[in-house]
DNA sequence: ATTACAGTTTACGTAAACGTAAACTTTTGA
DNA sequence: TCAAAAGTTTACGTTTACGTAAACTGTAAT
């Protein structure tokens, strides 16, 4: 069941207000997330120690937030990378939920197009009218009409 | 101050019902956007008459909710369509609201590209699994070994 | 020894985005 | 004409994702 054990590994484990630090979240959001099973820090003592694979999932994590995703979602997703056993039944089950998580992606692609799309047109023509603005102010300016 | 006439053209207004089944949202969502000032629908009487401007910004709202910006980013969003006019220092600022709404956009974007590559690695060892499993099955089956 | 600091648990508070129920009016089809 | 269907306002309830405060523990530096 156990994993890598990181903890041997020569990499240091972070301290909460590292981890704050280093990803702009408050402690007691990564306390939050490991009481909803999102994250699972080891311990030594009481103090939370966060090794790389803590780090990772994090990152996972906060990707979804941006994304919209719920923390429900987000566990979803990121159960679906560590799930990689399991027999024939339960592979194609999980190749189904891939494609369902795809198709939503795809339609934030989408989305994300369609609204870049349209700032574009915004800004085209805010430029124009700038230029516009630009030429009456020469004009006016350096007595163009004069 | 009023834009174009809209309930003058041809087109037929919609009621909230209509809307509902259109969009996929509740009435109640319809009533809190107009609360919230995201939608204005003109009245006939007290029922509420949603034109082709209304069903427009409606879409741009759930394009939005889906991208996972909140109501008060959205209505932003929404805001920039729909002030291409003011003079120089207005429309600068407007460029930069735009440039930054872009920059979150493209962050997004890339969210994605890293969660569709990542679905991407795990659906393939998925699907090697499937193929192994497929081997020995078929080995089995037709007595392959024996 | 004591102060400061970082971390811990426990628990109540809160903003956002609606859900849900009640009580009432208006439209509409039989 | 009249009952069902659709819409309206008002208001309290709910879920999610944390914020905030209190009270306590362990470690470090003075």
């Amino acid at each position: 069941m156990s994993g890598q054990p990181n903890h041997l590994s020569g990499e240091r484990a972070h301290s909460i207000g590292e981890l704050t630090r280093e990803f702009g979240v408050t402690a007691r959001t990564l306390r939050f997330y490991e009481e909803r099973g999102l994250l699972r820090p080891r311990r030594a003592g009481q103090r939370r120690l966060y090794d790389r694979g803590d780090r990772t999932r994090l990152k996972l994590i906060l990707r979804g937030r941006r994304l919209g995703f719920s923390l429900d979602e987000i566990e979803e997703i990121v159960s679906l990378y560590e799930a990689p056993q399991g027999e024939a039944g339960q592979l194609q089950l999980l190749l189904d939920r891939i494609a369902e998580r795809r198709a939503e992606l795809e339609e934030k692609r989408r989305d994300i197009a369609a609204v870049l799309r349209d700032l574009a047109r915004v800004e085209a023509g805010c430029r124009e009218r700038l230029d516009e603005l630009g030429q009456k102010s020469a004009g006016t300016k350096r007595g163009g009409r004069a």
